[in-house]
Order: C-alpha cells, then sequence, then structure tokens
DNA sequence: CCTTTCACATACCGCTGGTATGCGAGTAAG
DNA sequence: CTTACTCGCATACCAGCGGTATGTGAAAGG
C-alpha cells in the first residue's frame, strides 16, 4: 500500500522539479534563486535540501527528465517508422522539431554544459536521445547503408549540428527556416550512404 | 604622445583581461570570484569595476578576444590555400585543431553561451571565426562547386557539428579520433558540392 | 500508547557580485 | 611653479546568494 508519507515526499518533489524546470526554462540556471524556487513550489529550502543536494544536483534532475522526454518523443516518431534509413531521418527531424521549444534549449543546450561540466552532459545525452541516434547509426553502419567508419565522432558531428542548428531556428526563425534546415541535414545524412 | 596615464590604464585592463583568461578557462566562469582574478591580476575590485561594467562584461570582453585569436588562426591558414575548396576544409581542420585547446573549449563554447544567452554569443561567433565559415560557403555557392541553398543553417549546421566533436575530442581523444572526427567532416562537406 | 523516524521548517553563516565614497598621483591652464 | 581639476584606482560597505545546523510535529512501527 502507497503510504501517506512516501506520497507526500513525491508530492514535494514534483512541485520543486516542476517549478524550477519552469523558472531554469525562463530566466536560466544563473538567475533564478533557491528562495524563487521553494517559495513558487510552495515549501522551503529545508525541503529542497532534503531532496537534493545542491542546485546543481536539482538542475541535473530537471535536465535528466527533459532529457527523457526528448529521447521518448524521438524515439517514439522513429519507431513508427519500419525501415531503418527512415528511422533515423524521422528520428533527426523530431529531435530538430523537439529542441526548439524554448525550455529545452534553455535546461538542455545552454546551461546543460556549463552547469554540470561537459562530460557529465553528454554522460545525460548518451543516456537520453543521443543513445537513439548512435544506435540508429550503428544499426545502418551494420546493415551496410552506411558507409563503415567509427560511430562516435559521427555521432558527435551530427548531434552538435542538430543542437546548434535548433538553438538558431528557435532565435531567428523565418518561416522556411526550418525546411532549409531540414534539407540541409538531409543532404549531410545522405552522403553518409554508401 | 603616449601618456603615463594612458599606459598604466591599459596595462592595468591587460592584465585584468590576461588573468581572467587564465581563470575562467581553468575553472569555469562561475567558479571564479572576482576576488580571485583582482588578486592574481595585482589590483583590487575598484580597478575591475573602473574598466568594466559586471562580471560578465569582463567575460565578454575575454570570450571577443579569444574568438578573434581563433579565427585568426582560421584565416591565416585558409589564406594560405589558394582553391576555394582547399580553403574551407583547410579553415574546418584549422579550427577543430584550434578548438581542442582546453581554454577555448571552456570559454568559447561552455560558458560563452550561457554566461551571454545563445545571440549575444553568436554575434561574438559571426564576428570572429563563424563569419570566414560563412563568406566561405557563400563564395563556393556562388562559384556553383556547392549546390545552391540558403547559407545560414547550413553554416549553423557545421558550426555546431565542429563545435560538438572540438568538445568531444578534448574530452575522451583517442589516438585515431582526431583523424576520425576529420574524416567524417571531410564526407559530410563533400556531400554538398554539386 | 509510546517511541522512533523522517519530511520539512526555522534560523543562521560565509561569501559573492556590486556600489558609494575617499584619495593621491597625473594633467592642463595661467 | 602653482593651482585647479581629472581620473584611475583603493577602501569600506551592503544585500542577497547557496549552503548548513538545528528544531519540530506528524506519521510509522512495535
Amino acid at each position: 500500500m502507497p503510504s501517506t508519507r512516501a506520497e507526500q515526499r513525491a508530492q514535494t518533489r514534483r512541485a520543486l522539479m516542476a517549478e524550477s524546470r519552469r523558472l531554469f526554462a525562463t530566466e536560466g540556471y544563473a538567475a533564478v534563486g533557491l528562495s524563487e524556487i521553494v517559495s513558487a513550489a510552495g515549501v522551503t529550502k529545508g525541503a529542497l535540501y532534503h531532496h537534493f543536494a545542491s542546485k546543481a544536483e536539482l538542475f541535473e534532475a530537471v535536465l535528466a527528465e527533459v532529457q527523457q522526454e526528448v529521447a521518448d518523443r524521438v524515439a517514439t516518431a522513429a519507431d513508427r517508422q519500419s525501415d531503418p534509413w527512415e528511422q533515423l531521418t524521422t528520428g533527426c527531424r523530431t529531435f530538430l522539431a523537439a529542441s526548439t521549444a524554448p525550455e529545452i534549449q534553455r535546461i538542455m543546450l545552454i546551461d546543460g554544459p556549463a552547469v554540470l561540466g561537459w562530460s557529465r552532459w553528454r554522460e545525460l545525452d548518451e543516456a537520453g536521445s543521443g543513445r537513439h541516434l548512435e544506435e540508429s547509426l550503428s544499426a545502418l553502419i551494420a546493415a551496410g547503408v552506411i558507409t563503415p567508419q567509427p560511430v562516435a565522432p559521427l555521432t558527435r558531428l551530427l548531434s552538435g549540428a542538430m543542437n546548434e542548428a535548433a538553438l538558431w531556428l528557435a532565435d531567428s526563425s523565418g518561416p522556411d527556416d526550418l525546411a532549409a534546415t531540414q534539407a540541409a541535414l538531409s543532404r549531410m545524412l545522405a552522403a553518409l550512404r554508401t
């Protein structure tokens, strides 16, 4: 039976993560104070430090959540395709569209590396959407669709390209920019084929 | 005539920028206190705030300096080539090699977007190495070497790919990683040709 | 019913970025 | 040379931050 105690705990944690996610996304990590977070969540700093060891750890939990959501969206869209090559392109397009959301931008792409350090950030990326990209590329290489080559650098190149493109799209998006970006990305992907 | 007054001013400013650059590069923007910077530079906070309006503005001055140096290295290497296509590939390889330096990583690629915001960061990038990339791509499109297409999204894709690859190379570089990355990048670039 | 646990609140601290003010060595005019 | 003024910088100080130590009351366990 789910005791009232554990429910309250989970509820407080959810509130803290939800409000901090909202604030981190809109104002950025550095500009948000813990007092802002706890008052928005309706608790005190004691509660926050009972759940998270530091402000950075709270941010990491939020980032992991965002990463997971993006990864799920990418995986869901890709799995609708049967052809492995279509899975890759669909996944990339889905990632590009999902990453345009401002909250994802700020938390996942801007503050993430700076707050957690790049290597830790990359670990979370690899636990999320990055893994799908790498697996998809590996499968296509194994199937002979893509020219045999080390998959790690290729993954980073494509991942970085999409991240930067997503930031650019959100910042100055003319109506055709998304289409043009996807077209250019498609050309890059097509170049990988044998 | 260069008065003693202006010399002292310039010297103080140089000392502040040199020490803050060193500290920002090794410890990261957030972990460096102003007291650390001013004591390393042999001055006080009064001097710092006489030259820079805020910690972020000091960081921006340092970042602009780093960007300029990278841009110069890229431009110098590219200009040694006569063929426009070779200028592009040489510039990209030079950028990849230059961006592997830890101080450039931390300041230019990690903390830059987080501290200044992405749009301001991109302005500085476009004033530096990013401009060379965009101009090179434009010239190649105009010359019919690259398939006609909007140059802006293409620039962002390539820039992001190289930035991320540089971070990855610095973090976990096996002996062949640089070569593999450059090979993959070359394949991508080759795909742009008509 | 009593004890223990535990989720959280309260009170407090060192330190940070930032500001207001003081000061003394240049600089320019007479 | 003197005087008035400028200005590059030092000193002293502040609000607010992330973080910690301790208190407390209600649920869990026997």
